[in-house]
DNA sequence: TCTATATCACCC
DNA sequence: AAACGGGTGATATAGA
């Protein structure tokens, strides 16, 4: 059950107002003590609150979501115990599994037939905390009252789970993560909030520019409710009076994927062509719901934990890295300040490397290349090939390698490549005799995630494949998903060294320091994420790259679709001050 | 008019 | 039957 090592085990909760993009506020906390069943309910929205119980090496904090508790710990300045969140633990537990209640307390708790009385009004106490102060006597009480029946709950979890848990992993890494997590979300990203204002409110004619500068009688593109929008039916009839043969679907709809329109476009031009950068460009323009606090900084929740792989999937919307990514012009380092992305090089080639025991593979990931070198361990480039000298070449090469750790075949390849499926399939060949070993290892893989259903990672990350499985679903998931626990460790690492992480991108991070201190920051950054990368596959550490920007430069230069909307900003403006 | 579904665009 | 992994989210369309 729950180690002896731990002499007090505290299930806790706290309610907290914010906004978004801002930092928690804590209203309240309510903590039971496994053992002696003592309960602790402070009131915490009135003035500096002292920590009511004493912390240190022997408690542990068990909560769900842990990432939200540990957000308002570093608000108070409390210092922090060991975690266990039962949340990350539920995910592991059903990982690859569909739960019939959702993955919150509540559907946690449904999940293991527990009890769930006082659920009712959780809606209207959610809504109460996030109004925001003041409260009245009443309403702290209720507040109180809702906050405890949560850990009444969060302690019927524990006895339920707690034989289950895996509890060196489930306490050293994964709650350990989630403190990362809590400081990764505090730092945030800083944005140019003055561009991001401009880009919002002048958006609508932003995008009436781009789309009359294409489509100035309105031809394909409608206006309604306020903005602009692509209409199937209208490209169609445009393309009836042009004459143009376009690709249809079996159900005999327009084909109008990426794909297709940039085959279409390529051949066609003219207004084709315009169309389709337009709709590039337009593509995920939206902004509004971007999480950006009144401190400039873009926060939101990072939702660890959230895929099959135990990556973190944070909304689109709210996270400046899950919008396209020309937007993440508005990424800027304050005055003093810089940034640096720090990713590493070809990660999941490096996994399969590593996990596979390829020698060939391994040797191609050491050469620092792996796309020239598997070209040229395939005959396809001489020895002293360069990426200059046979760039065409190695695109093909990288591509295929980028493919087959998707589980790409030879038609899908042969699209990607636009060189047909008999050139894609000498590729694929090329790189079956190649890495032999890797292709045994994969094999090996699809066939235990087939007969077993279930795979693990190498720190105990698990996933069901029972239902509906795909093999090269099975396949990736040993790279992806050991990617995700090396990213998980160096978030740790990086976190307790001090290193303020802005945020975690699959196999980077984004850092933040000092511009005089930037290069140590830098430095210190690769040797942690070396550090987690030789841990997670010992003797084979992964390189990383680091990509600095100092105030006042901003991330992503030379995005043209970036300078195109700057462009037109500037215009706008000078449009406006003539009109006054 | 609202909701469910399919399709597609973007990210690593 | 097709065959590119893990995701989130917007939009168009179909159906109630």
């Amino acid at each position: 059950m729950i180690p002896a090592t731990y002499a007090r085990v505290w299930c806790i909760d706290f309610e907290f107002s914010h906004q978004p993009g801002g930092l928690p506020l804590p209203l309240c906390m309510v903590a039971r003590e496994h053992r002696s069943q003592e309960l602790v309910r402070v009131w915490l929205a009135d003035g500096v609150q002292s920590c009511p119980i004493p912390f240190n090496k022997s408690d542990l904090i068990v909560a769900y979501y842990a990432s939200a508790e540990i957000g308002c710990f570093l608000e108070l300045g409390w210092s922090i115990p060991a975690v266990l969140d039962l949340y990350a633990e539920f995910r592991w537990l059903t990982c690859g599994e569909t739960v019939p209640h959702g993955r919150g307390l509540l559907g946690a708790m449904l999940f293991h037939n527990l009890p769930t009385i006082g659920a009712e009004h959780k809606a209207e106490m959610r809504e109460l905390a996030l109004r925001g102060g003041p409260y009245s006597e009443d309403e702290k009480i209720d507040l109180l009252d809702y906050c405890q029946s949560d850990v009444d709950g969060l302690a019927l979890l524990l006895q339920e789970m707690a034989h289950k848990v895996d509890w060196p992993r489930a306490v050293g890494i994964r709650g350990r993560y989630m403190i990362a997590v809590a400081r990764m979300e505090k730092v945030g990203i800083p944005i140019d909030s003055k561009n991001l204002t401009k880009m919002i409110k002048h958006w609508e004619e932003l995008k009436t520019d781009l789309v009359q500068a294409v489509d100035p009688d309105g031809e394909v593109y409608e206006w309604k409710d306020n903005h602009f929008v692509f209409k199937q039916d209208r490209f169609a009839l445009m393309l009836k009076r042009m004459n143009i043969p376009w690709p249809k679907s079996d159900a005999g709809k327009l084909l109008l994927d990426e794909d297709t329109f940039r085959g279409m476009a390529r051949c066609l031009g003219g207004k084709i062509a315009l169309i389709h950068d337009l709709r590039r460009g337009l593509a995920e323009m939206k902004l509004n719901s971007l999480e950006v606090g009144p401190d400039e900084r873009n926060r939101c929740m990072l939702s660890p934990f959230a895929s099959k792989t135990g990556r973190n999937q944070p909304s689109n919307a709210k996270f400046i890295f899950g919008a396209a990514s020309w937007l993440r012009g508005l990424i800027q380092p304050k005055k003093g300040k810089a940034l640096a992305y720090v990713d590493w090089s070809q990660q999941e080639f490096g996994i399969a490397a590593y996990l596979s025991g390829d020698a060939k593979m391994q040797e191609a990931y050491l050469s620092g290349d792996p796309y020239l070198a598997f070209a040229k361990q395939a005959g396809a480039v001489p020895p002293d090939g360069t990426k200059e000298t046979h760039g065409d070449i190695r695109n093909q090469y990288k591509t295929c390698v980028l493919g087959v750790q998707y589980g790409i075949g030879a038609a899908g390849l042969g699209v990607r490549l636009g060189l047909g499926e008999c050139w894609a399939n000498h590729l694929l060949k090329m790189h079956k005799r190649t890495f032999q070993e890797f292709w045994a290892w994969s094999d090996r893989v699809e066939a235990w995630g087939m007969l077993r259903g279930e795979l693990e990672s190498p720190f105990g990350w698990r996933c069901s494949f029972h239902k509906d499985p795909n093999p090269r679903s099975i396949r990736n998931w040993p790279m992806q998903s050991a990617g995700a626990e090396m990213m998980r460790l160096a978030a740790i690492y990086a976190t307790e060294a001090g290193l303020a992480v802005c945020c975690p991108v699959h196999d980077a991070f984004l850092i933040e320091a000092n511009t005089k201190d930037i290069s140590e920051a830098v430095a210190r950054m690769q040797q942690v994420m070396r550090k987690a990368s030789e841990v997670t596959l010992p003797g084979f550490p992964l390189r990383s790259d680091a990509n600095v920007i100092r105030y006042p430069e901003r991330f992503g230069a030379g995005a043209p679709m970036w300078d195109r909307v700057q462009g037109l900003l500037v215009k706008l403006s000078k449009r406006k001050s003539v009109a006054v």
